[in-house]
This record gives structure tokens, sequence and C-alpha cells, in this order.
DNA sequence: AAACATTCTTGACACCGTCTAAATTAGTAT
DNA sequence: ATACTAATTTAGACGGTGTCAAGAATGTTT
């Protein structure tokens, strides 16, 4: 896993300790963490950590194009470390939203869109997760 | 077009003048409308209706399944008065949703999604109309 | 009319996300 | 090192969304 630091640095960032802990927070992150999951978890690595140092590194990141800001869920955005195409399933009950990796599934059909211009899709599937 | 008081009655709610002005605004409606723009349409027809019986009519027309709500674009919730299953088209300049039918689009390759119990789908396409 | 049930309005409230001004920090020049 | 400058962070205010509770208004029953 590369550094905090260099990811920082490679983006043009300069890299203080409170965006060191975003960083490490969001970006190892399995799951789609809202912003003020990142608050909580940063603010272990960094203590004096603001709300607003957090959104705004999040947004720095999510412009330099390593990490997406998605709206699946009403009340809050959330930051998805995983930049590649990719879908999503959303567990009814318990809200944890889980990835589909992209040739899961195909979507056919696009051309009779023509008055579209399509820069991305994804589908969105909802349900719930089977124990087994 | 069937009427706003028939609607409510045939779902055991109460025609009240608040009602019926929100029923008018958003089952009339050709797009995707906040619970702001709702309230906006409704005042004009009833400029006594307050915000909270907007959002009390408004989730219980989502209950009574004559609304769909959607979480598409950050902000605000969207309400859809048209329940069929479709697909949605996202305007990133403008803003708008447009509607995708149902059968424009297929969806292949839900046998990989074992664990998940799949109760509804949609794609969400994102990008910009093309201007004809 | 009086009592009751339903609905509506008002305003308070919690939360999300942005913004600004001031304070702190880091970097540079002398 | 000191002074100056630029970048960053912080704290709090702010506007917007959506919910809630208390009282007012409305409508129905006796
Ligand atoms: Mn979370
Ligand atoms: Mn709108
Ligand atoms: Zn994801
Ligand atoms: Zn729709």
């Amino acid at each position: 896993m590369e550094d905090a630091i260099s990811i920082l640095r490679r983006c043009d960032i300069q890299p203080t300790p409170q965006r060191i802990a975003v960083v490490e927070c969001v970006l190892t992150s399995k799951s789609h963490p809202s912003a003020d999951d990142v608050f909580s978890g940063a603010r272990e690595k960094c203590p004096t950590v603001s709300r607003a140092t957090v959104y705004n590194t999040l947004n720095l990141l999510v412009e330099k194009g390593l990490l997406r800001m998605q709206t699946m869920k009403e009340g809050a955005v959330v930051f998805d470390p995983n930049i590649e195409k990719h879908h999503h399933f959303i567990d009814e009950e318990t809200g944890a939203i889980y990835d589909i990796p992209w040739d899961q599934l195909e979507v056919k059909g696009k051309r009779g869109l023509n008055d579209f211009e399509i820069s991305e899709y994804q589908v969105i599937l909802r349900g719930r997760r089977k124990k087994k």
C-alpha cells in the first residue's frame, strides 16, 4: 500500500498531519464512509483536526481524482476510495454499500439513447444481503 | 387524468385542500421535483399550506405507493410520480433528470450475485443531453 | 352546543455542508 | 535568527433539508 505522504505529494497537495490522517482513513477504507465517518476516524489519528479541514481535504481528493463522491442514500453523500468503474448494491436493512465488479453486470441498449451523451453510468441494486 | 380527490379517496387519505394541492402539483409533474419545488407549487394553489404538511403528504403518498422517493443528486431527495420501473439519466450541466423507459436498457449478469437478494435495481446514467 | 378526532400550522430542532475571519503553521528572504 | 509572506487550519456562523411537538383550526358526532 502506497504511503499517504507519497499519495499527497504525487497530487501536488502539501502533506500536513491533518491531510495525512484524512487520507489514511478514507483511502484505506474498504467501505463507503460518510464525511462524518471520516471525521471520526481522522480525529483518532489527529485529535485536533476540524470538520472544515476534513471537508476541504475530501473535496480536494475528489478534485484530484483519488476519490469519488456518490449520492446513493439520503442524508449524506458517501466517499468511494474505489475509483475503478463499478456498480453498487445497497442493503436496505443495514444501509451497507457493496461494490459490484464492473464486468459482473452487462448493460445493453445504450444505442437507443440518441438524445443523450453518456459520460458515465452505473447500476444501483437494492435488497438485502443473504446471510449464509 | 384522474381527479386528485379520487386518487386520495382511493388510498384512504382524506382529501383536504392542502393535500389536494400537493397531489395536483406532484402527480401531474412530468419532472422529478424536490420537496421544496412541491412546496412552492402547492403554495400557489393553497397559499396557506405549510412546509410540514407538504412533507407529511409527500411521505404519505410514498407510503401508499403513489410516489417514489429517489436519491440521485446531493442536497435533496426528489419525488418521482412515475412509479413504473424505469431508469434515469441526469444531465450534469442542468441537473435535469430524465426517465429512461425500462425496456430501453437490458441489464444482464445478475447470476453472479448469489450473495444478494435483489429487490429492485436501476441504471443511473450521467452526461449531458444533446441539444438538437 | 359540547365533545371528540383529525388535520394543519408554527416554530424549534438536529443534521449536512459551506463559508469567513482569525489564528496557527510553514516557507522564504534578509 | 528574525522578519515577512503565503498556505493551512480552526472555530463558529450560516443556509438548507427534513423531522418533531404543541397548540390552533377544522370537521364530525352526540
Ligand atoms: Mn457510515
Ligand atoms: Mn428542482
Ligand atoms: Zn464503490
Ligand atoms: Zn423517474
